[in-house]
DNA sequence: CCTTGACCTCAACCGAGATTGAGGTTACAG
DNA sequence: CTGTAACCTCAATCTCGGTTGAGGTCAAGG
């Protein structure tokens, strides 16, 4: 367990509030985000950590907002890799402000409104195709999207001409 | 190549066009998915073929719509393994028929409805966000989704009381 | 008959996003 | 001082949806 020391426990009140440090285990109970997760977005730059005498890691609490800023970037569909970048863009300097996470989560709206669309535009198709009851490769807006008719990557592509099917 | 040979040639008004068989290659072209795809997806029981005598595999056309059905439920999102469990309620004496497509296309209606709105909540909650531009583990709706909170699987989650962060 | 392209199997590998386990250390409460 | 929970590293494993490659066969045109 860790805790304050009765003997060496420092003024409590000329330490903000910002400089308490958390261990990865109360950032996960926290977070809820498991330390095996928390040690892979370490690995892979996502967050970061300061080190005890021991090796232990510690973590500055805006920690708590960076992991939060990955999870809902999670579910707006962010890689990390993409999510990593974002972090990257924060300032090294000084514990990022509001407006930082606003840049940040900003950024995102274009991506989700993207992808909103194309699911209703999807949604849509299928409507239409459970009207048609069709799924034809030759006919159905679905079954045959435009980006399914070549230009794009390698390999053989609807090289046939068109036959009822 | 492979092609009808003059001699041989079967009266071809007496062949039903569905009765007319596809090799793996034109499954291919004529779908858009890669030979390795369609190996892949037949290992896992999503599609099937009959096996000529040089142990080559030969298709029912109707493969067609069990392909594009499948490349259909992957852009709604849906795991290949419950678009097998969803092939095989189609009947296994017939080749299925527009109604049976119709019935599979509509079931996946309800979680593309359902992803959609879970999308536009978190859009929502996105653009509240920006305004209030906190992401804080204690009070943002984003950061903090109810699922979080417990009930949901194993390991600690958010055991701590709230303390400002 | 020969060449060539399409086909076959099986195993290995990829990348994303982690989790699990072995083997060992640290830190704190009692 | 000791017990033990929490921590550490590193490698392996997992799921998902495939792709790649080696090594070999099949089939049709010339």
């Amino acid at each position: 367990m860790r805790g304050n020391t009765s003997d060496t426990e420092p003024d409590i009140e000329r330490v903000p509030w910002d400089h308490v440090e958390l261990t990865v285990g109360e950032v996960a109970a926290r977070s809820g985000v498991a330390v095996s997760a928390l040690h892979f977005y370490e690995r892979r730059g996502l967050i970061s950590s300061r080190r005890t005498s021991g090796n232990q890691r510690r973590y500055r609490r805006d920690v708590l907002r960076r992991v939060s800023f990955i999870r809902v970037s999670q579910r707006v569909g962010i890689p990390l890799a993409r999510i990593s970048e974002a972090l990257a863009t924060l300032p090294a300097d000084r514990a990022p402000n509001v407006r930082d996470w606003e840049r940040l989560s900003r950024a995102w709206r274009t991506d989700l409104d993207a992808r909103i669309e194309q699911l209703q535009r999807l949604r849509d198709d299928l409507t239409d195709c459970i009207g048609c009851g069709c799924l034809s490769l030759s006919r159905c807006v679905l079954a045959n999207p435009k980006d399914a008719l070549g230009q794009d990557g390698p390999g053989p592509r609807r090289l046939l001409v068109d036959e009822p099917d």
